[in-house]
DNA sequence: GCTGACGTACTCGGATAACGTTTGTCCGAGTCCGATAGG
DNA sequence: CCTATCGGACTCGGACAAACGTTATCCGAGTACGTCAGC
């Protein structure tokens, strides 16, 4: 099981726009992280398709949170970029073989996809519990209480 | 993300052998599952170097739990199958770029791979309490009581 | 009748190809800012 | 001096290849059982 890289990456750049107080271009964020430029604009993409940030083109354009950092958790961004498909696909075993189960008796899920299931809730709703606000705070309380206003001003005006 | 497909099969194949009073073969198993029978080996390799079911060769030869239902836990199965390693692998994107941090600075892990890691422990954890044994309890009480011992006598004779 | 060795058939185990998904890159459509010319 | 228009450059968005991992398969090494010959 392996999570897509493009998550960390998605996570840090909401991160980095929670602090931004105008429009950021993807290729600012890319050289901000040292990543590829075109890659990451893909995963923007899919945080600008499930609607958490906002895109304006043009000169000064680029991407901005719709909504405060509070009000967005770190499941919706893992789902925007990973999807929303349980990592356990049940493909009804019992249905098969020379024992198989009729289809009428399996009006709920087997035993295993239960569990797995409960798995899945339990990692969603611990994603869920953690806002980019979190993620935010924890940056300035770790490294220090001016970091991301640093951050910001390095969007600016590229001074560090 | 995706967990591989064997997993469904390895979990399975644990609930039979659980119900198993001989060693079985990869062959049967198989057959009682109506999957491919050569991928099916590849995965039974995987539950035997983890230890969690032993190989006997020979004409009467075939796989066998090696502790009892009880003491086996779902996780154990996953991670046999899928590895052990976390979903997220954190990348130090922190230690990239024009701000970068200094690496002295990054004893601890970042807010990112913490809330991350802290899921992937709660999604582990909801694995380690079901046991293969709560598995067969459920298959009997929820398709009938003697469902497994017919499973075992399908095994041993080949009858319905 | 009992014991020992042998042959056979069945078992697992690891090494080997094909497919699909993820990763990575590129170029085109659209839009806003600034310069410029006119009133 | 103010305003409307035009040009340019920068932005996002989606379509196009390459690499890795998973899926699927095969054949060889090893072992226990059944048989058979000898005592």
């Amino acid at each position: 099981m392996k999570l897509s890289g493009g998550v960390e990456w998605a996570l840090h750049c909401c991160v980095v726009l929670s602090a931004a107080t105008e429009p950021t271009p993807a290729t600012k964020l890319a050289e901000f992280h040292d990543v590829s430029p075109s890659y990451l604009a893909k995963h923007l993409q899919s945080l600008s398709g499930a609607g958490l940030i906002h895109s304006t083109q043009g000169k000064s354009g680029g991407y901005l949170l719709t909504r405060p950092a509070a009000e967005i958790t770190v499941l919706q961004i893992v789902e925007a970029i990973d999807g929303t498909t349980p990592a356990f696909r049940c493909t009804e075993v019992r249905q098969r073989g020379p024992l198989a189960a009729a289809p009428e008796n399996c009006t709920v899920p087997c035993g295993i996809a239960r569990v797995m299931a409960d798995a899945d809730r339990a990692w969603r709703e611990s994603l869920n519990a953690v806002t980019v606000a979190d993620l935010a705070d924890d940056v300035n309380s770790t490294v220090g209480p001016t970091t991301l206003t640093r951050v910001d001003r390095w969007l600016r005006t590229g001074a560090p």
